[in-house]
DNA sequence: CTTTGGATCGTCT
DNA sequence: GACGATCCAAAGG
């Protein structure tokens, strides 16, 4: 188990995305394999926080690579995102669901009456499920309670790209920017 | 199985 | 004042 180091993601955000397949969270006492993600680009993305430009909401997203930045989903989920590129202004991958490896007990005492499989297959889902929220925002690399891990597990050599959930019209549906195994 | 509507509140206009 | 990078329960087939 070894923490991705910030080079891997001070890349831009199409290459860094689907590469964060197969990599493990850790959390809390939790674990589990990232088996979805989200691309977000920077001013240029219609579909992304950071299109207008920053904002003290979205700031986190215009600094450095390798930090968090976690945002309140309908004023009831939280969201993680992982900045990445330093290049690419205020890109970020959305964490959209884990596959739960340990620590499931917990998980199912913070989800409630869900079954196993809807534990973590969801954004607002999977903070809920490992326990975390807005008090992660920061450096992930170096000190943060929620970690990014390399167990070995290859990336998908092809995974799939579709369009991104959640977007109404005209936000970039062109872009298939959304990335599972 | 699918569809529908409510919850809920920070953020930006 | 409107709108979400969502989730879930309830209702209908």
């Amino acid at each position: 188990m070894i923490d991705l180091a910030s080079e891997f993601y001070d890349r831009p955000v199409l290459d860094v995305a689907p590469q964060l397949l197969n990599k493990v969270l850790i959390a809390g006492g939790r674990s589990g394999r990232i088996v979805e993600v989200e691309a977000y680009g920077g001013e240029d993305d219609p579909g992304s926080h950071a299109w207008r430009g920053p904002t003290p909401r979205t700031e986190l997203m215009f600094g450095p690579a390798g930090h968090w930045y976690m945002y309140l989903s309908y004023g009831v989920h939280w969201c993680a995102n992982v900045v990445v590129s330093s290049l690419d202004t205020a890109a970020a991958v959305l964490i959209r669901a884990v596959e739960p490896l340990a620590g499931i007990d917990e998980m199912r005492l913070a989800r409630g009456k869900v079954r196993d499989r809807d534990l973590a297959n969801g954004p607002g889902k999977l903070t809920k499920a490992f326990g975390f929220g807005q008090e992660v925002n920061g450096d992930l690399v170096a000190t943060s309670a929620v970690r990014i891990c390399d167990d070995g597990t290859r990336p998908p050599t092809r995974p799939a790209c579709t369009p991104r959930v959640g977007l109404s019209k005209d936000r970039a549906p062109d872009r298939l920017w959304r990335f599972t195994p």
